[in-house]
DNA sequence: GACTAGCATTCTCGAAAAATGAATTGTTGC
DNA sequence: GCAACAATTCATTTTTCGAGAATGCTAGTC
């Protein structure tokens, strides 16, 4: 058994299909085929279903499944292990939400950089629930996401603490008036896609507003968020330091809300097991500092 | 990275040398030395330093070892897991303490055979330090061991209470007579090999007796052991059960010792993390029904 | 009920990778 | 300096793997 039968195992697996597989392997459907039948072949059982559609795990590919991933990330940390020699370098994969990568991140990855050259960083933006997915697989080393998170294979620690306010456009100088002006059902609430915990946390609000049924737009990123709040096509949630940090802050109202709904805690995380990484350990130790200069 | 080169990996680091992996890979040198190399140039660094008399791991190649032998073990496992359909069947390795598998463990294997034929059920007998490695590094599914045991990734459950006893010659009729028959130093010491946890009470008990320079014999039987005693050749600690069940029960004296000394636990262990392995668990189950039945 | 689309399997061929065995280099101990 | 041992290199054979075309199976559609 090789590690790329695991592969192409569990690329079937999470494709459902040996053609959608092969395509995520770059190769060609009869490869597949052939290595998930010598794997079953070695097992000395079945691991799929084959039908019309597709393939599906039987029980034994169910019992196998959390194996190959395990391994898989396995392998990835043991190039990484081997290759760190306590100097931070080489490439490392952050994550965050997309509010945090514009006010927050700016200035500690400016402090990372200066201080350990030689690592490759890499940030990729998504909402708190890819995030969290992506580290667990290992796709990313760590990431800055809404708390709280408790899973046992995480390990978080605090970053930053935020203030989320609705935002609206200028003409609304008050929540009175914002309530007051737009119809019964509330105004259009701007959201990021499903995942983020802002978007829940808005949900929340709106509910307690009684408006549980106001529109959605679905929007992609920050800046067009910040420009349709301006424009007055509806309103949304966002972190104070934001709002304030944008080029808009002037066409906006900013309305503070109770402390249950607008305290928001950013957590880095990343995970518990195995070895630490040296460009993940340098990353924290940057993190650590700036909390503290913020905390001060 | 295939799982294969990481077996190579760990066979050279575990034999320290080429020459010797390859002959227990069942290969040639020259395809260790290209494995060994094609792994090095994928992870970016030496993972040995050549020298004249064999190879010595690198930092590198330290770090990475861990790894290896947790893909290596992990590998195995999914192997066991996927074919385990619920049913207890294929190997099952268990190890124990030699003095268990010689009183204990008679009754309980015919009563699991009987359970579960299936299942090939193979025994090794070792040391204690032996035995945790065995069932650590995945190469018995669980063993008898003298307690206590404390490891995160063991779990342990309780099996059998034994009373050890200090075995003499018949002629020495209590222990103060052997005391006054024995020469300053004190009586020569039957001992297992190193790793035997009956053999450290033996050490304890010899110095509280104020012997701590007697003489040492070293034995690999429990046969062995017990004929030297009755030859009046030295004295060793035994569980009471071992000596009373032998063929030469009439040749030797029993001395009970303070129960601080005599009590000592045998427990069966198995790893903590993963899958429940049927077989393993059946096995289990066999122990604790003989269990009640004791402490009945 | 034939037709079609989607998907998995089978087969063959060529390329790449791994294993082999012999020759080579280098070190150590006598 | 020679014998013994160990790793590497190289040429050769063997095995495995991947691509592509053809085949077979199933379900939904007209």
């Amino acid at each position: 058994m090789e590690l790329s039968d695991i592969q192409t195992f569990a690329a079937v697996a999470r494709t459902g299909g040996i053609t959608r597989a092969a395509e995520e392997l770059n190769t060609v459907q009869s490869n597949v085929t052939q290595r998930v039948k010598a794997l079953e072949a070695e097992i000395g059982t079945p691991l799929f279903e084959r039908h019309s559609r597709g393939m599906t795990l039987t029980g034994a590919g169910k019992r196998l499944l959390p194996y190959a991933q395990r391994m898989a990330a396995l392998s990835r940390e043991a190039v990484l292990a081997a290759r760190d020699d306590g100097e931070p370098k080489g490439p490392l994969a952050i994550g965050s939400m997309e509010t945090t990568a514009a006010v927050r991140l700016p200035p500690l990855l400016a402090d990372f950089h200066r201080r350990f050259p030689a690592v490759r960083l890499s940030l990729r933006t998504a909402t708190t629930a890819d995030l969290v997915a992506g580290v667990l697989e290992g796709t990313l080393d760590g990431a800055f996401v809404a708390g709280p998170i408790a899973h046992a294979d995480l390990t978080a620690t605090s970053a930053f603490r935020e203030e989320l306010v609705l935002v609206s456009a200028q003409r609304w100088s008050s929540l009175a008036e914002l309530r007051a002006g737009t119809p019964e059902s509330g105004p259009t609430a701007l959201v990021f896609r499903t995942g983020c915990t802002y978007r829940q946390r808005l949900e929340q609000v709106f509910v307690e507003f009684g408006w549980p049924s106001a529109a959605r737009f679905e929007l992609g990123t920050l800046d067009g968020m910040i420009g349709c709040v301006a424009a007055d096509m509806g309103v949304t949630l966002l972190p104070r330091t934001v709002v304030e940090r944008s080029a808009m802050n002037g066409s906006v109202s900013i309305h503070p809300l109770s402390t249950s709904h607008a305290r928001v805690e950013t957590l880095f995380i990343q995970r518990s097991a195995g070895h630490q990484y040296s460009a993940l350990q340098g990353f924290a130790a940057c993190l650590k500092t700036d909390d503290d200069v913020i905390a001060a």
